[in-house]
DNA sequence: AAATAAAACTACAACGTTTTCGTGTTAATA
DNA sequence: TATTAACACGAAAACGTTGTAGTTTTATTT
């Protein structure tokens, strides 16, 4: 562009900048030839003068899932709104994928990363690449599945609580005999809400049967291994018919585990109440609709996008956060 | 860590990447070093030398989509392995997001684009920004959502075949009166859909009947606004209560007609066979579960990223096609 | 008309790589 | 011993920007 208008470069950058050190025709003049010939400044060279990219990593375990796309959409719009891009690398629930995935991202591409771990990380606990990135001066923000001992900044719900109220709802609408459907302890969360579960049935004297508790082993991906899912919770029935009420740590297990109810002749929600985790599309087109915890995905992604931004902007390395998001139960055809 | 070792860059450069111009043990000296100080060459300066970003981006409509996640985990799995990574633009079907995010992205931030379209863009048939990034030499290649006048690769399924496939299944199970619950015929595929709906009909010797042509007004988000979606299905029952079958574009459509007839007492597949289009998880969860057509999200996502990559590395800019992807009828409870 | 100040523009380094070309050292050959 | 070849390394340009520090031109003041 300078060599068409005969000015040096210097100029042109300047002019298209606004500086005081250019006059105004030449300014308009430059101006309205680089609209002419659609210039665009060329952003990996900004980035690399700037030494800042304006990209945002996000890292996720799965992509197809309701909730994480949720918290993508508030990531990407909040960021489009400050004028970074996102650039998405999955983990598919596996470490050394995710391992990959940092480093691919970790080498300039980035001024920071959001993530959600994969289930082998907290599983196996090897969170070296994530001490790697933070000494390497990226700032990360963690959502959903955290991770304690690391310090940097942290956005996630009560899982505790939230399991705790939800379950409180089904004692206070009559259940007596409560059963959860959680995961393996390894991943926090499910730890966390089966505390919740047990603190919500001692505070009403309800004495805690481990027979109830059902850790169903998540390692499989139930889109392709419905049957394994459904046959633990169909042996759950068979070993303990009576029961009448149900929380469930996400939104398949509750499907899940209403399907096979209304099988066997249980009606719900007279029976039989359910609640769920996460408000997904299952959730509200089960028939009856499913009460589920909400867990405002997209208000997360927006949530860890603003620190993110800020700690990018202020670089201050200090005061790291865990942010809470309240949710909410909300009430459908599968509770009284 | 040329000072450090007191050589200069450029041996540094070469040792790393073998030259035979460095001697072994210098090679393995700098190598040895390299990896202590976990150093990672700055992939930016790389891009802005190379004038390769080894980035695609993405733009689609909606990120909260069963099938464009599908897609997405199919575009990331192969362009991870092939070194690259993905950066992902939303238009939430508007045509305005569309055009800001392409032009985030075509400032030299990616080496192709993988696109499908917003609604928007394709009911204003606004397609500038399309070419004008085509004309910067950025190789696009549009999936499901495609504009046929626009000369570029595509990949997309066969949507007239495959509906005349799935209504004739429903004529061959015995249905004489079928609907289809589609979208306004702007976008393209809507109208493809309802082509090969016609088609299966008459070559069935079956009337076709405009009153059992569904166009729901998809401007609405259903997340949102579910009632609309549901008074309009109803609406359908109250005036042609015999219908015997129903093919619905989307799985929605599919699930919210299975679920209003069941209301009224119809019964699936006894009285009623349905089937939908994209294999959800709606689809699979719901009672009966859905039969439906499987588009083949992850492969479309592969195919694209494959075509896209190939253009890339060879820049040849001629013999554009367009991919179909086969697509295959699941046959679930909803029909006989 | 000369000196000074202000305005408008340019040269150049820097960001972190890669690559081409050049140079110095050592070893092999005549 | 002189010539050449092979080897090991370094200097510098280039990618497209931005910002600092000049330099030239024009305008203002004495």
């Amino acid at each position: 562009m300078a060599r068409e208008l005969d000015v040096s470069v210097s100029t042109v950058s300047k002019a298209l900048r606004d500086s005081s050190d250019i006059s105004k025709e030449t300014i308009s003049k430059i101006k309205a030839f680089a609209k002419q010939v659609n210039y665009k400044p060329n952003y990996i060279a900004q980035s690399l003068k700037n030494q800042k990219t304006k990209t945002i990593g996000v890292i996720i375990p799965d992509i197809v899932h309701h909730f994480f796309t949720k918290v993508i959409k508030g990531i990407e719009n909040l960021a489009n709104r400050k004028g970074y891009n996102i650039i998405i690398g999955l983990s598919n629930e596996s470490l050394s994928n995710e391992i990959v995935n940092m480093e691919m991202l970790t080498n300039g591409s980035i001024d920071g990363l959001i993530i959600s771990v994969s289930r082998e990380t907290m599983q196996k606990q090897n969170y070296h690449h994530i001490y790697e990135t933070l000494n390497q001066g990226i700032p990360i923000v963690m959502f959903d599945r955290i991770i304690d001992k690391i310090s940097c900044d942290k956005v996630t719900i009560d899982d505790k609580k939230s399991t705790q109220n939800a379950v409180d709802k089904l004692i206070q609408n009559g259940a007596k005999k409560i059963a959860i459907i959680t995961t393996k302890n390894y991943i926090s969360i499910g730890k966390l809400r089966t505390e919740g579960y047990k603190i919500a049935l001692k505070q009403n004297n309800i004495k805690v049967d481990d027979n109830l508790i059902i850790e169903v082993d998540d390692n499989l991906l139930y889109e392709d291994h419905l049957e394994s899912l459904e046959f633990q919770i169909q042996k759950m029935f068979n070993n303990s018919p009576r029961i009448d009420g149900i929380f469930a740590v996400n939104e398949l297990f509750a499907t899940v585990a209403m399907k096979i109810a209304k099988n066997i002749g249980i009606n719900v929600p007279d029976d039989l109440q359910i609640i769920g985790f996460t408000d997904g599309i299952l959730s509200r087109h089960a028939s009856p609709p499913l009460s589920t915890v909400n867990q405002h995905g997209e208000s997360m992604g927006e949530k860890a996008t603003n620190i993110l931004i800020s700690r990018i902007e202020n670089k201050s390395t200090d005061n790291y956060r865990t942010h809470i998001i309240q949710t909410d139960l909300i009430l459908r055809d599968s509770t009284k």
